[in-house]
RNA sequence: GCUGGGAUGGCGGAAUUGGUAGACGCAAUAGACUCAAAAUCUAUUGUCCGCAAGGGCGUGAGGGUUCGAGUCCCUCUCCCAGCACCA
C-alpha cells in the first residue's frame, strides 16, 4: 500500500495544471449555455481577493486571504460557473520602498525579485488563480492607465492643489492622509505623526459623501462595515445660525472701504451696488471710485485714477474684486502707507492664467508685486476664492494666499467673482458677525457664549482692526500655542483651554442677548464653520468649558420636559414652547438660520513626497499653471534613478532629476517643469478590479465590452483594515468614473466579506519580537498545502471579524483527515461495483450540505460534514466505486491535489477540477426512520424511533406508550406534536 | 463617551432560525498493538449526586414571554473592533 505523499502529489499536480492552463478563464462561459448573448454573463462570477504587497514573503495570512475564497472559486466552477479569480501585485507604495532602502536595493529591483518569490509561493497553495490575467501596479502599462484616469477625474475639478495642514510623518518623510494616521500615529512606522502646511494634490471626495453613504443600503456587505463607512464620512443634519458681533469701542475700530471694480465693470453696474449700500447703512465709509478702461486695463493708469482721487488711512480696508484686486496690491504699494486690511475677491491672476489667451488686453499687464511689502502694510488680508475655481485656479489662489500669508475663505459663487446678486457673501465674511454650525438649534436660548477656532479668519479680521480688541496680545500668544500643538497633544490635554475677545460681545438671535466671545482650541477650525454656539446645559463640553471660566449655564425648556432644577437658569423657548425637539428644531431653523448638512469626511490628499509611486502627471507651466499632461504623452515614467532616498525637504526625490523635471507645457510650448510627488497607492488599487477584466488593452485602461462581462464584482474578499480606506476610495473612485461615463454601474463591489485574523499559537498577533510567526512554507513542507488550506478553512468561520489562533494540533487533525482518506482509496476491498445503501442516505445528505456551506462561506461546517460522511465509510467498511467518486469531487475545492490524484488513480483522464459537481437526489435524502424526542412539560425524557412517514397521531400514541410509567397519575392537559421532532406532555403536578 | 459585533465544555467551534445544547476537530483518560516509544485503532469525555438504575444543574448575570429559550423581550456585566472635543 502506498503511503500518503503529499510532496510529490502536490508537485505533480501544480505543474500539470500550469501546463494545461485550466484556470484561464475565458470573458464568456464556453460551452452551449453561452450561445444565448445574456447565457454568458449570467455564467460568470467575479470573485476578488485584495492584491498583496509584494513586501517579501507570503504569512499565513495571505494562505487565509488566497487559498480560503479558493475554495468558493473551484466550488463554483464545478458548479458551472465561469468564473474569475484574478490576482497581482499592489506594487508600489512605502512598505515596499522602505525595505529596499532598509536591504540597499533599488526599489524596482527588489519588488521584482519579491514578486518572483511570490509567485511560485502562492503556486505553491494550489489555487486556481488566473495568471494571464496578472496586474502589476508599478509596471508602465498599468500606471499609463492610473494617471489617465486621474486625469479625468483633474479635468472635471475632482483633483486640486490646496495649501493645507497636513500629517506629515517625520520618519517616512512623507505626507499621509487622515486614513493612514492612527491615534496619532504613522500607520506604518509608528512615528509621531506632525502638521505641517504643504502644497498638495487633493481628490475631492467630499463631493462624494452623501452618494457614499446612501448608496451603501442596499449592498450586501457586513452591516459593521456600512456602519463604519457611515461613522466615518460623519453625515450631521443641523443648521447654520449667524450670531451679530457689537464691538465696543467703535470710534477706534471703524474701518473705511475702498471698493475696487473689476474688469468690464463700473460701481453702477454688475459690481458693487449692494455691497456699498449695506455698508454704508451700517454707517461706514465708503469710497467707489469707477475705474477707467476696464475692459483695456493697463494698471499703472487705474492705479493713478485711484491713487489721485481716494483717501486712504490706517482704517481703510480695500476690496478689491478680480482685477480690482490687482490694482489694489499695485495701489498699496504705491501709497507705501499701512492700512487695516486687503480683501482679494476672486482675484485676477499673472498673465498666463487658463483662460488668458482668450483675453489679448492681458499682455500688456505686468505683474511685479513685492509679497513681503504688502504684508508689511496691511493689518490683514484675505483671498475670498470661488469653489468653481478649484479646478481650474485654484492653485493659483493658494500659491497668492501663501505669498501673503492670507487667509483663504471658500466662498460658493454660482457666478464668476461674486459679482451682483452674490456680494452678499462678500459682506458676509466682512460684517460683523459669526456664522454657527449646530445640529440643536432648539438650544439656541441656552447659548450663552460663542467660541471660535484659534483659527477661525474672523479671529485674524477682528485683530486686524487696530485698537478693536483690547486684549490683542493675549489672543495672538494663545492663537500661537495652540498652533503649536500636534494633534496628539489636543487629544490628550483634555482639559479646555480659551481666551476671551476683549472688547467685542455678540447678539444671541433668539433672545436679543449680549453674550461674550471665545476662542479655544476645543472647538475645531476644519468642521462646520469652525464657531459654535455654546449651550452649557446641553452639552458637555460647553458645560466644562463655562463651568471652568464661570460662565452662566441656562437650560432650555419646552412643553413636556421635565423643568431643570439646580444650578443655573432656565430659560422659556417663547413662541417655540411646547415644540417636540425635532419640529422645534426645524422651526428654529427656518427663523434664525438655514438648513445645513456637514461630514466628518474629509478630502484625500494624495501626494506624497516619495519616489515609489506614480508620478503625477502634472506640468507647472509658468504661464498656464497646472496643465494635465496629453494622452500621447502616456505614461510619465518613473525615471531609473540611483538616489532615491528622501530627504525631508518637503519635496520628492524626484525633484532632484533635473532632467526629469523639465517638460514642456503642453498648451504653451514653452519651458515648464514637471509635478514632482508621487501618487497615493491608494489611486493605484483604486480601480485594479477593472484592468483584471481586460489587463492587456493598450488603448483603454479597459473596454466597456470586457467590463461589462464582470463587473460589478460578484464576490470581494478582504481584510477588515480596509473599511474606511481602500473600500471607501475605490467606492468614491469607481463613482467618479460612473459620472464620467468610464464604467457601467456607481458600486464596484456587490457583496463584501471581512475575513478574519489568524494569530500565532500563542493567541496573539504573529510577530517576529514575539516569536511565534508561523512559516507557512514550513507547514506546507511537513504536512502539504491541501492540509494547511484545508486547516485553514477548517479553524472557524471565515466570513467573520474574528481572529483564530494557529493550532499545530489542530493542523494533525486535517491531516489526519486526508491520510484516512488516502488510506481507504488505497484499500480495494472496502469498495464494492455497486452501491452500498447504507451509506447512500448520509452522501446525498452531504453533498447537500457541502454544496449549501459552501455558497454561505461556512467552509468550517462543510468539512466537518465531509468528516462525518468518511467516518462512516469507515465504520461501514464498504463504499461504491461511484460513491467513492462523489466523496472525492466534494473533497476537490477543499484539497484540490488529492482529489486530483485519487481522481485519476480511480481511472479518469480529464481533470477533477471541470468535473461537474454532484447532485444529490431528494429522495435518498429522506430517513426511514426518525428519532422523535419525548418531552413532560417541557424536559426531555426519551426517545423513541418511528417510521418517517408516521402521521401524529401514531407518533403521538408511541409516544405516550413509551413514557406510560412517568404519565402515569398525572393529568395531560395538552399534547404538542412538532412533526418530526418531539412530543411534549404538558402535564399537572398531581391528579 | 459614541457606534458596531460578541460572550456556548479544558480549547477552536456546531446547533435545521423557538424544538434532544455541545456536531466536527483538538486536548485529556483508559485499553489494544509494541521490547519500548511514536504512529494507528477501540472506548470514555459539560458538570454535580449515585455502586447502579436514575436524577439535579447547565449556553456571561438577573428577570420576562412560551408547552418549550443558546435563539425573542427588558436590565446589567465583561470582551473585541472602529471612531473620538465632529458642536
Amino acid at each position: 500500500m502506498k503511503k500518503y505523499d503529499h510532496k510529490t502529489i502536490e508537485r505533480k499536480w501544480q505543474k500539470e495544471w500550469q501546463k494545461n492552463k485550466i484556470y484561464a478563464t475565458p470573458d464568456k462561459a464556453p460551452g452551449p449555455s453561452s450561445a444565448k448573448a445574456s447565457a454568458g454573463k449570467k455564467d460568470n462570477f467575479y470573485l476578488l481577493v485584495e492584491f498583496p504587497y509584494p513586501s517579501g514573503n507570503l504569512h499565513a495570512g495571505h494562505w487565509y486571504a488566497f487559498a480560503v475564497p479558493d475554495i468558493l472559486a473551484r466550488a463554483l466552477r464545478m458548479q458551472g460557473k465561469n468564473v474569475l479569480y484574478p490576482i497581482g501585485f499592489d506594487a508600489f507604495g512605502l512598505p515596499a520602498e522602505n525595505a529596499a532602502i532598509k536591504n540597499k536595493l533599488n526599489p524596482r529591483k527588489w519588488t521584482e525579485e519579491n514578486i518572483e518569490f511570490m509567485k511560485k509561493q502562492i503556486a505553491s497553495m494550489g489555487t486556481s488563480f488566473d495568471w494571464s490575467r496578472e496586474v502589476i501596479t508599478c509596471n508602465p502599462d498599468y500606471y499609463k492607465w492610473t494617471q489617465w484616469l486621474f486625469l479625468q477625474l483633474f479635468k472635471k475639478g475632482l483633483a486640486y492643489q490646496k495649501q493645507t495642514a497636513v500629517n506629515w510623518c517625520p520618519k517616512d518623510k512623507t505626507v499621509l492622509a487622515n486614513e493612514q494616521v492612527a491615534d496619532g500615529k504613522c500607520e506604518r512606522c509608528d512615528a509621531e505623526v506632525v502638521q505641517k502646511k504643504m502644497l498638495q494634490w487633493n481628490i475631492k471626495i467630499t463631493d462624494y459623501a452623501d452618494r457614499l453613504i446612501d448608496d451603501l443600503a442596499p449592498l450586501d456587505w457586513p452591516e459593521q462595515i456600512k456602519e463604519s463607512q457611515r461613522n466615518w464620512i460623519g453625515r450631521s443634519v443641523g443648521a447654520e445660525i449667524d450670531f451679530p458681533f457689537e464691538f465696543e469701542n467703535k470710534n477706534a475700530s471703524k474701518p473705511n472701504f475702498l471698493l475696487l471694480h473689476g474688469y468690464i465693470g463700473s460701481p453702477n453696474g454688475s459690481y458693487h451696488k449692494w455691497l456699498k449700500n449695506m455698508l454704508e447703512r451700517k454707517g461706514y465709509l465708503v469710497q467707489v471710485p469707477d475705474l477707467p478702461n476696464t475692459n483695456e486695463p493697463k494698471e499703472t493708469e487705474q492705479v493713478k485714477h485711484v491713487f489721485d482721487r481716494c483717501r486712504v488711512d490706517e482704517n481703510t480696508i480695500i476690496i478689491g474684486h478680480s482685477l480690482g484686486g490687482t490694482v489694489a496690491m499695485k495701489l498699496l504699494q504705491k501709497i507705501n502707507r499701512p492700512v487695516a486690511g486687503l480683501v482679494l475677491v476672486a482675484p485676477a491672476i499673472e498673465a498666463g492664467f487658463p483662460g488668458a489667451e482668450e483675453r489679448p488686453y492681458w499682455k500688456d499687464f505686468s505683474w511685479g508685486i513685492n509679497y513681503e511689502r504688502l504684508k508689511q502694510l496691511t493689518g490683514f488680508r484675505i483671498v475670498l476664492a470661488d469653489t468653481l475655481e478649484k479646478g481650474k485656479r485654484g492653485a493659483y489662489l493658494a500659491r497668492l494666499a501663501e505669498l501673503l500669508d492670507a487667509q483663504i475663505i471658500e466662498g460658493q459663487a454660482k457666478k464668476e467673482h461674486f459679482c451682483g446678486a452674490e456680494e452678499p457673501l462678500v459682506l458676509a465674511q466682512l460684517a460683523s458677525k459669526v456664522t454657527v454650525f449646530t445640529t440643536r438649534p432648539d438650544t439656541i436660548f441656552g447659548a450663552t457664549y460663542l467660541v471660535l477656532a484659534p483659527e477661525h479668519p474672523l479671529v485674524k479680521l477682528a485683530l486686524g482692526h487696530r485698537g478693536l480688541l483690547t486684549n490683542e496680545n493675549e489672543i495672538a500668544r494663545y492663537i500661537a500655542l495652540s498652533a503649536k500643538k500636534t494633534d496628539m497633544d489636543r487629544q490628550t490635554d483634555k482639559e479646555k483651554t480659551g481666551i476671551r475677545l476683549q472688547g467685542v460681545d455678540a447678539i444671541n438671535p433668539s433672545t436679543r442677548e449680549k453674550i461674550p466671545v471665545y476662542i479655544a482650541d476645543y472647538v475645531l477650525g476644519h468642521y462646520g464653520t469652525g464657531a459654535i454656539m455654546a449651550v452649557p446645559a446641553h452639552d458637555e463640553r460647553d458645560f466644562e468649558f463655562a463651568t471652568k471660566y464661570k460662565l452662566p449655564i441656562k437650560r432650555v425648556i419646552s412643553g413636556g420636559e421635565l423643568p431643570y432644577i439646580g444650578d443655573g437658569l432656565m430659560i422659556d423657548s417663547g413662541k417655540f414652547n411646547g415644540l417636540k425637539s425635532e419640529k422645534g428644531r426645524q422651526a428654529i431653523t427656518e427663523e434664525l438660520g438655514v438648513k445645513k448638512i456637514t461630514y466628518k469626511l474629509r478630502d484625500w490628499i494624495v501626494s506624497r513626497q516619495r519616489y515609489w509611486g506614480v508620478p503625477t502627471p502634472i506640468i507647472h507651466c509658468p504661464k498656464c499653471g497646472t496643465v494635465a499632461v496629453e494622452d500621447k504623452d502616456l505614461p510619465v515614467e518613473l525615471p531609473e534613478i540611483k538616489d532615491y532616498f528622501p530627504e525631508g525637504s518637503g519635496k520628492s526625490p524626484l525633484a532632484k532629476v533635473k532632467k526629469w523635471v523639465s517638460a514642456k507645457c503642453p498648451k504653451c510650448k514653452g519651458k515648464a517643469e514637471r509635478e514632482t510627488d508621487t501618487l497615493d497607492t491608494f489611486v493605484d488599487s483604486s480601480w485594479y478590479f477593472l484592468r483584471y477584466t481586460d489587463s492587456k488593452n493598450k488603448k483603454e485602461f479597459a473596454s466597456k465590452e470586457k467590463q461589462a462581462n464582470w463587473m460589478p464584482v460578484n464576490l470581494y474578499s478582504g481584510g477588515a483594515e480596509h473599511t474606511t480606506m481602500h473600500l471607501l476610495y475605490s467606492r468614491f473612485w469607481h463613482k467618479a468614473l460612473f459620472d464620467l461615463g468610464l464604467v457601467g454601474e456607481s458600486e464596484p463591489y456587490k457583496r463584501r466579506m471581512n475575513r478574519s485574523l489568524i494569530l500565532g499559537p500563542d493567541g496573539q498577533k504573529m510577530s517576529k519580537s514575539r516569536g511565534n510567526v508561523i512559516d507557512p512554507d514550513e507547514a506546507v513542507e511537513g504536512l502539504g498545502a491541501d492540509t494547511v488550506r484545508m486547516y485553514l478553512a477548517f479553524i472557524g468561520p471565515y466570513n467573520e471579524v474574528s481572529s483564530y489562533p494557529w493550532n499545530p494540533d489542530g493542523v494533525v487533525g486535517v491531516r489526519r483527515f486526508l491520510e484516512r482518506v488516502w488510506n481507504i482509496s488505497q484499500k480495494s476491498e472496502i469498495k464494492s461495483q455497486s452501491d452500498n445503501p447504507k451509506i447512500a442516505n448520509l452522501l446525498h445528505k452531504t453533498i447537500k450540505k457541502v454544496g449549501g456551506d459552501i455558497a454561505t462561506l461556512k467552509f468550517n461546517t462543510a468539512i466537518s460534514s465531509l468528516m462525518i460522511l468518511l467516518n462512516a465509510v469507515e465504520k461501514e467498511g464498504a463504499i461504491g466505486t461511484k460513491q467513492w467518486e462523489v466523496f472525492i469531487k466534494l473533497l476537490a475545492p477543499f484539497a484540490p491535489h488529492i482529489a486530483e490524484e485519487l481522481w485519476h488513480e480511480a481511472g479518469n483522464k480529464k481533470s477533477i477540477h471541470l468535473e461537474k459537481w454532484p447532485e444529490f437526489d431528494p429522495a435518498l435524502l429522506k430517513d426511514e426512520n426518525i428519532i422523535i424526542v419525548i418531552q413532560i412539560n417541557g424536559k426531555t425524557r426519551g426517545e423513541i424511533q418511528v417510521p418517517s412517514d408516521s402521521d401524529k397521531s401514531a407518533v403521538e400514541k408511541a409516544a405516550r406508550a413509551a413514557v406510560a410509567a412517568r404519565l402515569k397519575g398525572h393529568k395531560i392537559s395538552r399534547t404538542i406534536v412538532v412533526p418530526g421532532r418531539l412530543v411534549n406532555f404538558v402535564v399537572s403536578e398531581q391528579k
